[in-house]
DNA sequence: AAAGAAATACGAAAAATATCGTAGATACAT
DNA sequence: ATGTATCTACGATATTTTTCGTATTTCTTT
């Protein structure tokens, strides 16, 4: 009926829903501070931002005290594996591979996550004698 | 003072680059018959799209015909570095393995493409016997 | 050479995103 | 209890992105 949380996450909504997930619910006040760390937005754009948000199910304030706290109704690997597939799809027409080899080529990545990768691989690889 | 290829690549020219990319320099209406498979869009709105695009240092329109032949002027590789570069900060705030099992973890992978990357896997810990 | 088809040029409307100002309510400090 | 600070609500404006209509030019065909 409503609440379907509809997809097309804007850049600024995705700002932050990784805030959220970052630090857990937050009030308007904190997440605009957290935004001005890296840009200038004023206080109630950021609070305009998320009250649209919620419109579209996307967070949920509690409203128990008057400084309201937002809490996000979105999952995050739900959300990054959404937003995974369409980027695959247009950036890299599909090409799951070629991904990752321009992800791993083009950065320093350390050891330890190296290892997490190679252990997926075999993992993906089994049942493959 | 002019034709720096201006960033913030938007969807619809990307899909554009793409196609372009995937057949090489076309006319406008190849390209707005591709889009079509998939969309339906007017040629005229195809048409204006590579004219901004072309603004922007993004295409070289051939005109040396009346059919104007669109070349790309960015790097296939490039690009998608780029593209991928803001996408792993948005999406998955930076971590690259995360990203990469999420991209492996969540589809189907060849055999042969898990053997490209294991390959770069090993590439990139060479020099540590 | 005239009619019709196919391109480009251009301006402008429509839709989607982002940004903010102001008003009114609520808490807090004096 | 009065003034000040802090919030939320809400409407309005600005910016960006997408879409297209119309005019004009250039071929083709007859």
């Amino acid at each position: 009926m409503s609440t379907e949380p509809s997809q097309k996450l804007t850049e600024a909504e995705l700002e932050i829903l990784q805030l959220l997930w970052q630090h857990g619910p937050s009030t308007v006040r904190f997440v605009n501070e957290e935004l001005n760390k890296t840009k200038e937005v004023g206080y109630t754009t950021t609070l305009k931002f998320m009250q649209i948000m919620t419109e579209k199910g996307m967070l949920a304030p509690d409203k128990s005290s008057r400084t309201h706290i937002y809490h996000p109704l979105l999952q995050e690997e739900d959300t990054q594996r959404k937003l995974l597939d369409r980027f695959l799809d247009t950036a890299f027409r599909g090409s799951a591979s070629k991904l990752v080899m321009q992800a791993l080529g083009n950065r320093e990545t350390s050891q330890e996550e190296l290892d997490e990768i190679r252990n997926l691989l075999d993992k993906l690889e089994g049942g493959k004698p």
